[in-house]
DNA sequence: AGCACGCCGACT
DNA sequence: GTCGGCGTGCTC
């Protein structure tokens, strides 16, 4: 096409790693949202035209074509550029979040029909308790009002706070507006999407990282043209097309699954509820064990309240108690004190199943030459190499580096004289093993399970009592409905207090509560056991109580004072070069130039949590402010006026979740 | 993100 | 003497 029949200038912002769109010449003005084919440099781009004025100065090329697809809706173009400036990224790094997978979706469709729009809210789910009712009730007027609002359905594991949230989604389909839920771990919420079904007599539509092209496009052109209504998924659904959307539902919202760690660094809690306030659309944040943000959100009236005080169906809660392993030790070279080898044995002569819980991958968590001291590290990083006997393998959980089991020392050239230091699910399954050589043992661990189809399979012989002990990681903590389940013993319930992390107390009570919770959810009342060296500490003290209000207080009580969040902004400067010393100058040169002035602290630099981390090395600085104080701002001056040599990479993680 | 250009090590 | 490593730079 000839440039002069190109009559006007459109932005078209790339999905790449630009700030501002580029300008191209086009034969008639493209309203914002228009999916465009560019070119860039020797190649081809698909892009979206953005609403900012297009620069008048560039020089430019002709679009290549227009392409058939539904505007990008508004708010998701509105919700782009906020998230761009809240996490400090580029916004066509977060366009590639709403584009990059399904671009593709592009061509119309062909090949095989999916249907999306299946749920129907009038199919006949299960009866609500009378809480469960009044709390969907609430749900539905919110949904109904069709405008923006926030509520925290914070109920008790096993309350049916799922049946509850359905019901809104069920007000959502009625008001024909879609429905967004987001959960942690999407690919492995099989019962979930069972109880889906249960209540709307059909399957949402899923939006999950493990979709095959063909099904990822054909799911995100349904949900541009309105025909999927219902979508499940984990975080990156925040960034699907949806033209309607009438209701967000967090689930499992104090998940730390929920946080970005690279790329675009987001929190899909928080941008669930900037998503929904873009959309004029209500967002529902659910738990049984809150994060402090969401309390002390509700506690200053951002956020309504709903409460789930009890079991559903009669249930009751399970007795917590510790066992105190300097009393009970377990014997040498075993870790299971035989206090809870004695519950596990009682369990299972009920016929009832147990739960070994250690949030360890692998056989053993560090490997040493019994000869010199020696310790099996990973070369790329800041890491000890886990032994998984399951693999025949030494594996970084970091980098996934791997090595066979070393025939000699690599120091001291001793042959076997590696001995495997401390415990993981496959050394404690190894122990059941030899205690209860009847049993049948299933270890749940990302190792062992990989993928929807196995987690179904897995927990389908568990329902069937075709297991009896299930030895699992954080992967059997959140969703699971196991009726025979009866006792939960906790191998190591100190793990993760140490390494004073701003948040490790809140989490390990979520964990170990939400694990705790995987026990007697029917009839026959459960126990929950948790071995730790110190019971005194506030941790277990508040899992042995119940009383999770009281401990989040104490929490706030801590953090209140020194501004850390929620009463305050944190955020990281993640200094990474692979020359040491370049990392550790761009460091001192950030800390020289770090802003101050009342509200404002600088803490570092210090070694970045991985110090060494896929061959880079890493420092951290962090920056934390009182809340009125614009962060962005603050970090966008401080990079600004400091040189940082071009090997050198610099990352800003706004609300950084896992530090020190 | 891609992709090109541009200077330093092991090989047909 | 070349092929190829990835550091640096550019794309409307």
């Amino acid at each position: 096409m000839e440039p002069s029949s190109l009559s006007t200038r459109v932005s078209v912002l790339l999905p790449y790693p630009f700030d501002a769109p580029f300008t191209y010449a086009a034969d008639e003005e493209l309203p914002p949202g228009t999916l465009v084919r560019v070119p860039l440099g020797p190649r081809m781009a698909v892009g979206a035209v953005w609403a900012d004025a297009p620069d008048e100065a560039v020089k430019t090329k002709p679009i290549a074509e227009v392409l058939t697809f539904p505007l990008l809706p508004k708010p998701l173009m509105d919700f782009i550029d906020w998230v761009a400036a809240y996490t400090l990224s580029k916004r066509g790094d977060v366009l590639a979040l709403a584009l990059k997978e399904s671009l593709l979706a592009a061509h119309p469709k062909r090949g095989k029909a999916y249907a999306f729009g299946g749920a129907d809210p009038a199919h006949p789910g299960p009866t609500l308790s009378p809480a469960q009712a009044t709390a969907a009730s609430a749900l539905r007027d919110s949904v109904a009002a069709q405008k923006f609002s926030v509520t925290l359905l914070d109920g008790v594991t096993g309350s049916g706070k799922t049946e509850v949230y359905l019901e809104a989604v069920a007000q959502a389909l009625r008001e024909q507006k879609q429905a967004l839920v987001l959960l942690p771990e999407i690919a492995l919420s099989v019962q979930f999407l069972q109880r889906f079904e249960r209540r709307f007599g059909a399957a949402p539509a899923v939006w999950h990282s493990e979709l095959t092209p063909a099904v990822r496009r054909e799911t995100y052109r349904a949900v541009a043209e309105g025909r999927a209504n219902v979508v499940v998924g984990a975080r990156s659904a925040l960034f699907l097309p949806f033209p309607n959307l009438g209701l967000i539902v967090v689930d499992e919202e104090h998940e730390s699954a929920f946080k970005q760690e690279d790329g675009v660094m987001y929190n899909a809690r928080d941008m669930a509820v900037v998503r929904a306030r873009l959309s004029a659309a209500p967002c529902v944040l659910v738990s049984a064990t809150p994060s402090l943000e969401s309390v002390e959100n509700a506690a200053q009236g951002r956020y309504a309240r709903l409460d789930l005080p009890a079991r559903h169906g009669g249930a009751v809660l399970p007795l917590v108690k510790a066992i105190d392993l300097r009393e009970n030790p377990p014997e040498r070279g075993k870790f299971l004190s035989p206090v809870l080898v004695a519950a596990v044995r009682e369990t299972l002569a009920r016929g009832e199943q147990a739960m070994l819980f250690l949030n360890r991958r692998g056989y053993a968590p560090l490997t040493l030459c019994r000869h010199c001291g020696h310790r099996l590290a990973c070369p790329h990083c800041t890491a000890w190499l886990v032994e998984h006997r399951s693999h025949a393998r030494l594996i970084c959980h970091h980098c996934g580096h791997s090595i066979a089991m070393p025939e000699k020392c690599p120091a001291c050239d001793a042959e076997n004289s590696f001995v495997p230091i401390g415990p993981g699910v496959e050394r404690i399954a190894e122990e059941v093993a030899e205690l209860f050589p009847e049993a049948r043992a299933l270890v749940m661990a990302s190792d062992h399970i990989s993928g929807p189809k196995q987690a179904a399979e897995a927990a389908a012989r568990i329902t069937d009592r075709d297991a009896d002990i299930i030895i699992g990681t954080q992967m059997v903590a959140k969703g699971w409905h196991f009726p025979h389940l009866t006792l939960v013993g906790v191998v190591d319930a100190d793990l993760g207090l140490a390494g004073g992390d701003l948040r490790a107390g809140e989490r390990t009570v979520q964990m170990l509560h939400q694990v705790a919770g995987r026990a007697g959810r029917a009839q026959a009342p459960g126990m929950v056991l948790l071995q730790s060296f110190s019971p005194e500490h506030p941790v277990i003290a508040a899992l042995l109580s119940g009383d999770l209000p009281e401990f989040m207080a104490q929490e706030a009580a801590q953090r209140r004072p020194g501004h850390w969040p929620p009463y305050g902004r944190l955020a990281a400067l993640i200094i990474s070069a692979t020359d040491e010393r370049l990392a550790d100058q761009a460091a001192r040169a950030l800390s020289r130039a770090a802003p101050h002035g009342p509200g404002i602290e600088v803490l570092g630099p210090a070694p970045a949590p991985f110090a060494l981390l896929r061959g880079r090395f890493r420092r951290r600085l962090l920056l934390k402010t009182a809340k009125h104080i614009p962060i962005q701002t603050l970090l966008r001056d401080w990079l600004a006026r400091t040189d940082i040599p071009k090997s050198v990479r610099v990352d800003a993680d706004i609300d950084p979740v896992s530090f020190m």
